[in-house]
DNA sequence: GTCTATACACAGATAGAC
DNA sequence: GTCTATCTGTGTATAGAC
């Protein structure tokens, strides 16, 4: 890699860092390319040498994102594959999936939350059901399997699914950014347990 | 009330209704003061000689949905407050309460969208929680009255009531708008009802 | 590769005729 | 009251020097 070519990867990773502080602190549409390259340090021509558009770079932090995800997965699974076969009726493993998904929103707020504004914007397509569902398919596929193995489901798996996600997501979205709700994140992965483990009033 | 005065009223009222339909087409921050005023027939300078901004029309609207909120209640019920000693335990009450919150959003669509949209645009500020917990507020107190009455919460009642809007809420903006997931109202609010009353995996 | 300077588009808002 | 015409601010995107 050329020095030049250095710089120019140094001042892309400037530019999406500084997006992501601007995105949280703003919101993705009220930030402008201005924000952005102001906050790296740099001048606004700079940025249509990396990006086409803040859509574009929105996209790649994305990519990023799932990169890094990937990253993880494989170092606790090398299959990269997540395993349907996992008993949501137990408490522990029910814990551990909401703890984990949660654990996703916290460290990539930024991304999601400009990917979600984006989305909000563009209301008459079904962008924000099918963002939903496949966000949400990991679950279905969970459930799926305890209906295969007899248990008595209370609704169409993905719609069940999505009913989860929504809790989970819309909650972060309101908890997370600003952090004076008061709550701690064991406070709510344990409280979203007992509610869907029990219902609203627990039984044991 | 004059024939200009009427006029006038007239034309504020078509703004809104415009107003309402294009927030539901291109989302609250796309549209532009000319796509209210061309929906509406009107002329752009017409526009703010009802309305100060974009922001106050939706606030006039906002107030438009309480009066109608309250003019329903108060149909039901003269004393215009909602009594707290609701049994969210049992099934068709808190069926009617699912139902009833789905059906208001549903008819209230265009405000309450174009409202989280906006809300969304200042991330930094509490106002998406504040908002979450006002929203579930005579939620929450259900639940305080059955904690008093001995049942035993599986968490803060604040924390409850909030998911439990966080999820309908959630649903609702994906749902909705497209109408292509190809669930009726019943079946969500069916849905919901189970999953809140017995957890994921029905007792009964 | 990155900078400064600037062109261009567009939405918000106002002035004055009718 | 409502219209047409217009001004102004602001953000995107490009051109060309370094």
């Amino acid at each position: 890699m050329g020095v030049r070519a250095e710089q120019a990867a140094q001042t892309a990773s400037a530019l999406k860092q500084a997006a992501r502080e601007q995105f949280l602190q703003r919101g993705y549409l009220n930030t402008k390319i201005t924000d952005i390259t102001a906050a790296a340090g740099r001048s606004t021509g700079s940025f249509y040498d990396h990006f086409g558009s803040k859509d574009e770079l929105l996209q790649a932090l994305l990519e990023d994102m799932h990169r890094d995800a990937r990253a993880d997965v494989t170092g606790q699974d090398l299959s990269g594959q997540h395993p349907a076969d996992h008993d949501l009726t137990d408490r522990a493993q029910l814990r551990a999936h909401l703890a984990a998904a949660w654990q996703v929103m916290r460290s990539n707020l930024p991304v999601m939350m400009a990917l979600f504004e984006s989305g909000m914007a563009e209301p008459g397509s079904d962008r924000a059901w099918r963002q939903l569902t496949s966000d949400t398919d990991m679950l279905r596929r969970h459930l799926d399997f305890l209906q295969q193995r007899g248990d008595r489901l209370l609704g169409p798996p993905e719609l069940v699914a999505a009913a989860m996600g929504a809790m989970l997501s819309m909650l972060a979205y309101s908890i997370l950014p600003g952090g004076t709700a008061g709550y701690s994140d064991d406070q709510v992965v344990d409280t979203l347990t007992e509610l869907l483990r029990t219902g609203l009033v627990g039984g044991s």
